[in-house]
DNA sequence: CGTTATGTTGAGCTCCCTCAAGGTTGGTGG
DNA sequence: CCACCAACCTTGAGGGAGCTCAACATAACG
């Protein structure tokens, strides 16, 4: 079902798009970022581009750690149980780092999924390191991503054990809506969701038939659709009333306490 | 129900116990830490330590803000909903650190709340810097509690998805003991255990009624008892064994990795 | 064009919730 | 020291949300 060799490795470069790079249009609403931030993190962004064809499973084939940054498409990051069933925990769209944790983690906890048709940015830990360290203001803007990666899996926490099955339904959708639009994902009413409904229905602590019913309802009342791993947005304002939806989780405020540290740095 | 008036605010160092801190007893176990690094730590924990004699919020009252290491006793994290309720999403014993991520957070989405009767270090965001700096041994350890900090995040969600109500609160009673343990917390088969059982369900993602059923079967089957803020443990397998508890993502493996990268640093 | 993963739907059951009332405990003030 | 009070814990009865299991439909894929 996974696989690994599916990746078309290399450093492909075909005709590059000058289209800026999700992740930078994103960081760019956090923090300050100057032309030469933007320019350097697009270029280092541009180095090392895999295509994934199907499903496969993110690892570090080198002796050293590397990022791994979505630029098209979703991955997934599961956590196994000892009974062989896996958990998803994270999805990452387009413009979020996977697992920036994880470059300093003792131990690797979770795998990483990448779906079809998913284009994906690697950049080696010391590349990342030398680019933190010229622009502090790049260091800094992953560094408030990350935190905002925590407060997206607390917001999960809450999600699972303060709501019911159509109100975890409807926020996850709407929060899926959300981190789509922050990076322009959000076209035409619609987003791109290409995780399967038993994932989905796993992320919401639901089983797949009644996370189907559920969904249906809302097909039904004309809220959503969800076809050919697309959903369509059709009353925003009703899904998000329905799930309690506030998007200040995934909202840094403008931020006095960060601009005021220019200290700040990413532990590497 | 909550006052913030209740600290024995002032530098009180009466007697001052010889007692090593657990925090560095717990650290001394993840990361190499040379005497020096352990004496530095231990004085530094032992500059501005608090008292706390009743439920009350930890808030920044200062300017710069502060880190707070919970000595004895328990804290817990609490987020807020829209419609006034609060979910618990982390507790810290001795020797965690509360929220160390909060530290460079850009807004403060959650309340820090003492329990009665703990002891709490303060420690400012300077402070910290410089002991980070003068000792990176210290640096990496703390960074690596905060991995942890997250591991058992990602494993509360677990738990709500795919757990039954026996399960997860078994889970969490031997996570709760495994915790008190790896602290010398856990003599004589019992711990410390002072949150409420409302919140203690809201935990499991259960209502009160039923987590304390769940709570008087286990009683029942003699597995434990949980009176007086004193949870005794007197099945510790089965315990684990209805939970399906594995205490991976409680400890950090022996890491070549982070061994082998002495520039790793907190992002201070 | 078969094969496999995924989505859809139904019937029945059970786990957990809701609501409500009564105990118990610990803290507070007289 | 006792009476009181407010949290907190405990227990019950009944209902409904969500699960289980199973069959079928549909879509992806080689």
């Amino acid at each position: 079902m996974i696989m690994t060799a599916s990746i078309t490795h290399g450093r492909s470069q075909p005709a590059v798009k000058a289209a800026v790079p999700s992740l930078v249009t994103k960081l760019a609403r956090y923090a300050k970022l100057g032309p030469q931030d933007r320019l350097a993190l697009s270029r280092a962004l541009s180095l090392d581009i895999r295509n994934v064809s199907v499903r496969s499973m993110l690892e570090d084939n080198g002796r050293e750690r590397k990022l791994a940054i979505v630029l098209d498409g979703w991955a997934c990051c599961y956590r196994h149980l000892r009974n062989g069933q896996r958990h998803l925990v994270a999805c990452y769209l387009a413009g979020d780092v996977c697992d920036l944790h994880s470059l300093t983690a003792p131990r690797r906890d979770t795998t990483i999924v990448l779906l079809a048709g998913a284009r994906i940015a690697r950049m080696s830990e010391s590349a990342f390191a030398a680019l933190a360290t010229v622009h502090p203001a790049i260091s800094r803007a992953f560094w408030l991503d990350a935190q905002i990666a925590s407060s997206i899996e607390r917001e999960w926490l809450v999600n699972l054990a303060k709501r019911n099955a159509r109100e975890r339904v409807a926020h996850l959708l709407a929060e899926f809506a959300f981190r789509a639009e922050l990076v322009g994902g959000f076209t035409k009413g619609s987003i791109e969701l290409p995780i399967t409904q038993a994932d989905f229905a796993g992320a919401c602590g639901l089983t797949p038939s009644h996370a189907n019913r559920v969904l249906r309802l809302l097909f039904e009342q004309d809220i959503v659709t969800w076809r050919n791993a697309t959903l369509f947005v059709h009353n925003r304002p009703a899904l998000e009333a329905i799930a309690g939806f506030s998007p200040d989780y995934l909202t840094p405020a403008v931020s006095r306490s960060v601009e005021s540290r220019p200290n700040l740095r990413l532990p590497i």
